[in-house]
DNA sequence: TGTACAGTCCTGTATATACAGCTCGCTACC
DNA sequence: GGTAGCGAGCTGTATATACAGGACTGTACA
């Protein structure tokens, strides 16, 4: 048994008016949530209705409401715990995401030639990598450094490091004919990742091989991906300022 | 009639291998396809089996089929239209998300203390917008420029432009107070963004403001957003790269 | 006093079913 | 031959129902 409070109705009256009325029901019942947690109304941290007192203020079904405060989870916005309850994510904030494409995918989508020269690909220390990709990899990993041009402009410098026990053969491939990127995606299909993007100003080595001048700001992005679970790759990613952009969007709600 | 074609006894039998064993249905669903995806079984635009013909390759439910194909068109991986059908979307590279938080939250995350100095709140032609904003605002825009404090080191520099159809009273507020970010949040809920990130050298007038040295690299974010498809704002971001970076991360599958 | 267990509430997942709306191809009629 | 319209096949959404498993509470029993 459960009552009809006070919040539940007042949640029945603000679902009548929250976004366009032609909107599917799950739509709304994100918009009415949302709402509450981006006004403060529920507060960092604060339990909100269950699924089941959802159900009842709004009268629709359960799965609807699931769907809504599923979607809500993926996009950060509040925290489910089975057998607890739902919560408000404490960075509350909305988050935008910002989508960091494949650069040779990127450079041929704007109609330009990609190609890459690789300077080396070999075997080093693991002293130079992570602790985190230290401590899986082994004594060894695999590195290779590689430049990618759009057209015959140098566009980006990727040095990148990789576990060796999660791609035994990385040595032997031709990254001319394919980046690692591809590679290491058809062999260890990519599942999680991270990122940091900086901006830097690039040192003299890294300078001549993307032929910039000295004061160039640059796009630094450091990257990690992982493949169920098994840390495959850490990548440094540098751009030059004046011939490279992120790129992206989110919600479209 | 639909029989049970080669494509679909073959995705029966490696939908048994797909990842481990006991995660989902849904999730196993996911991963079958994306490998499919990824490793070029179906290439750029193909289409794929139907979600009818999956349900009887699988042995699974439709909604069960249909929430896995639902997600992986959230995660831009499949395109799908209504009475045609399931196609892999073409820019096929697992494309990475970064999260773009807000500054304020993410002064305050790391234990430090967030505060603000208006430089200037006010009323200017639309000339300075970009095209859109300007269809959509009228003669003027609102402009305010907003230097980000983290305890007493400046950290971003916020050149923002408002649309005052959406947002009549955005004059009238203290940014010292609230954060033009938080307010616009709350006054026009922010249902979709766009950004792009640029790696640029600051201007003497911006140096002098966020007080940094003459080739400091400067990470540039230019975010647009929209509340219900109104164009609500447009924002040029700059943070000194020694003091700021994004962070971000995706999958966790 | 303390531990084990039952009961309750919650989310997570899976299924069957239904209807709506879109798109395209085929057919029948003009 | 051209065209209007019907129907098949597709995705999008909504609902009712079911069971599993996690988390917590309180009680009964040793």
């Amino acid at each position: 048994m459960v009552p009809i409070t006070v919040v539940e109705s007042e949640l029945a009256a603000q679902f009548q008016q929250v976004g366009p009325a032609s909107a599917p029901a799950y739509e709304r019942v994100k918009n009415l949530i949302a709402a509450g947690v981006r006004s403060g109304r529920w507060s960092d941290g604060q339990q909100l209705p269950s699924e089941h007192q959802l159900v009842s203020a709004l009268g629709l079904s359960r799965m609807t409401i699931n769907r809504a405060l599923r979607e809500l989870t993926h996009e950060g916005l509040i925290v489910r715990r089975a057998g607890v309850g739902t919560f408000v994510a404490t960075p509350k904030a909305a988050s935008a995401l910002l989508q960091v494409r494949n650069i040779a995918d990127d450079v041929r989508r704007h109609g330009h030639r990609h190609r890459t020269e690789v300077v080396h690909v070999r075997e080093e220390s693991s002293e130079v990598a992570d602790p985190e990709l230290r401590a899986v990899a082994g004594p060894t990993v695999f590195r290779s450094l590689i430049v990618h041009f759009e057209d015959d402009t140098p566009i980006q410098l990727e040095d990148r490091l990789v576990n060796p026990a999660a791609v035994p053969h990385y040595l032997e491939r031709d990254f001319t004919r394919q980046t690692p990127h591809a590679y290491l995606n058809e062999v260890a299909p990519l599942t999680r990742g991270e990122h940091i993007v900086e901006a830097v100003l690039a040192d003299s080595t890294e300078r001549r091989l993307l032929r910039i001048a000295r004061h160039e700001p640059c796009l630094l992005v450091r990257r990690r991906t992982w493949s169920y679970d098994v840390l495959v790759s850490s990548a440094r990613l540098l751009h030059p300022g004046s011939r490279h952009r992120l790129e992206g969007s989110f919600g479209a709600d």
